[in-house]
DNA sequence: GACATATTTGCGCAAATATGCAAATATAGT
DNA sequence: ACTATATTTGCATATTTGCGCAAATATGTC
C-alpha cells in the first residue's frame, strides 16, 4: 500500500472522524431529498459559517455532493462511493493476513 | 441516532484518520503475528514514544488488542470488530434513506 | 546488583483545527 | 435600487494534536 493510498484514506476518514460533521454526514443520512446549509445548520451546534467550513471539507473528500440552486446550495451523500470506500477498508483489515 | 452514539463512531474514525496511526493499522494488517512497538516502529515515521502514544489511542478505540510477553508487549488487530463497525457505517450510509 | 531492552510519561513546542463574529458576496423578490 | 436570505471568507482566539527528547518505569539477562 503506497504513502498516498494510506495519506486519501486517512484524510477521507479524519474528514469523518469530526462530531459535528459526522453529525451532518447523519443528518443528510436519513433524508432523501437533499438540504441546503442553513436546514443542516440545525443539527449541529456550529453557526452557518462553521457548517460551510465543514461542508466544505466533506465536499472535498467527495463524501458529499453539492448542486446550486438559485442563491441555496443543497447538498446530499455520496452515498454508494463511501460506502464502498469503507467496505474495501473493512474488507482488508479482515482478510489482509496472509 | 444519539449524541453518544455519533460521538463514538467519530472517535473510531478519527483514532483512524491519522496517518502514522493508518499506517501502523496497515502494517498490522499484513501480518499474522502480533508485532511489538520496537518494530511497528520502523513503518512509521515517528519514534517509539510517538508510536507508543499512538498505539494507545488505537487501543483505546478497541482497533487493536495487546498482549504483555516478558518484557515487550505485542500488538494486533482486532480484525472483524473493526470491519463490523466500518460496515454498519458503510450500510447505514448506503441504506438509510427512507 | 548492574546492565540492556522495551515501553511509558512529562514537558515544551509548533502546527493544525474548530469556532464565532463581522464583513463580503451572491442571488431572489419586491 | 432596496431588502432579505444564503453562503463564504478574513480575522482572532482557544483548543487539540503530533512530535522529539529526556527521564522514568518495567522486565529480562548476566
Amino acid at each position: 500500500m503506497s504513502v498516498e493510498e494510506i495519506q486519501k484514506v486517512a484524510r477521507l476518514l479524519k474528514a469523518l472522524g469530526e462530531f459535528n460533521r459526522l453529525s451532518l454526514v447523519y443528518e443528510l443520512c436519513g433524508c432523501k431529498a437533499p438540504k441546503n446549509a442553513m436546514c443542516l445548520c440545525e443539527c449541529c451546534s456550529v453557526d452557518a459559517s462553521g457548517v460551510s467550513r465543514h461542508l466544505k471539507v466533506l465536499a472535498q473528500e467527495g463524501i458529499v455532493a453539492s448542486e446550486k440552486k438559485g442563491r441555496e446550495i443543497t447538498y446530499s451523500l455520496n452515498r454508494e462511493e463511501i460506502a464502498e470506500k469503507l467496505r474495501a477498508l473493512a474488507d482488508k483489515i479482515e482478510n489482509s493476513h496472509e
